[in-house]
DNA sequence: CCTTGTGAATCGTTTCACAGCC
DNA sequence: GGCTGTGAAACGATTCACAAGG
């Protein structure tokens, strides 16, 4: 497959969001230009994204609201479900695994893991947590499909390698530090305080960021 | 000033945060080559990211450490504090405000607001929860820099209303829909569902997006 | 000799504009 | 007439490559 941005498949992702509630209101057909209003970007730009992947609209009607809903799902590869664990029990760690929007979307938490005894033991959102030492008998055995680390940032590294060396092909980082996995493995990683610092940028220099 | 990248902006605050683990290891100076090997680049980008806000280094002997470091600092406006509010006291919320990356990055938490009376009145970190119907007499009163939404989606874009209404001239949006703010205003977004679905596309369609 | 700073070249993404089709 | 799908043009970001300077 040709490569695709990721500009590209975040913009799909808020496509579908907003298709979701838009159907939910009855409507059964939208315009490339109304799903660019709700995206905050263009028609033309709402177009080129599903070009990418097939053509999906009738010229002078728009897009049927629950087939192009059904076909953005198939191309984020959300038809089935994904399996999910989290590595860090703290704060970070615990509300991500009772957050709903993670469970509504089909990503499944089928583990949580922690290091601390304390923590070991607990329950989260009807899931234990477990020992970090059961990640590589877990993961052989359970062969989930995502890691989600939310340790601090000296453990972050170890961890990652841990998980990917165990078989984990994709990793979301919450800790504040660069990672680097083998090849082959999705990575990606959301940095609180770097957002912030972003957001102190725009403060200072006023109009330095291109408007969004 | 001349428009920036949001990449650049990203990149400085990684090779901000390297500089001063760096530091920490007693080195004194640094190379280009070796800052993007840190955070995931090329030497030409990182001489690029800074030949925008000057020039800091010397031919033949690299950048000072210590000297970047207060450079990258003041480019991001980070020689002074800034203060933050945090609306939403759930799960996500109660995790930002006791998250120690934010506060020690200098950025304060000055403020939590929920409209759940069974938190308005709990401690969070030092910081008492406070009546969401305070929040337009609290901005007048603390001038806070930046508002972080902890809220559920369907509340999001009315909070967002209000606090920018009050004076509040940058927005962090951990809720799952996207925000309009007005012209002038700073908006970033964390999404998590977005990530995970990016993710998602990255092990459904192996290699269609580009490696990091 | 080593490493920066930077114009020029390249590469990728977004926007334009219009032909094609309902 | 209205809206999609898509090459071509414009724009923006990254990489190259080298002159300048310690």
């Amino acid at each position: 497959m040709k490569h695709i941005a990721e500009s590209t498949v975040r913009r799909l992702s808020l496509y579908l969001r907003f298709l979701e509630e838009y159907e939910a209101t009855g409507h059964a057909t939208i315009s490339s230009g109304e799903l660019a209003e709700s995206g905050g970007t263009t028609s033309a730009q709402v177009r080129k994204d599903l070009s990418f992947f097939g053509s999906f609209g009738k010229r002078g009607m728009g897009y049927t609201v629950r087939d192009l809903s059904i076909a953005i799902r198939e191309i984020l590869g959300l038809q089935r479900p994904w399996s999910v664990i989290i590595i860090g029990a703290g704060k970070i760690g615990a509300a991500l695994a009772q957050y709903r929007g993670f469970t509504t979307r089909g990503f499944r938490v089928v583990g949580v893991y922690d290091r601390d005894p304390a923590r070991i033991g607990t329950k989260l959102e009807g899931v234990t947590v477990r020992a970090e030492s059961d990640l590589e008998r877990d993961i052989a055995k359970l062969k989930p499909d995502i890691a989600v680390l939310c340790v601090p940032g000296d453990a972050a590294q170890a961890l990652a390698d841990r998980v990917t060396a165990a078989g984990i092909h994709a990793v979301l980082n919450f800790a504040p530090t660069p990672l680097k996995v083998p090849k082959g493995v999705a990575l990606r990683a959301v940095n609180m305080a770097t957002e912030l610092e972003i957001l102190a940028f725009g403060l200072t220099n006023d109009g330095a960021l291109p408007v969004r």
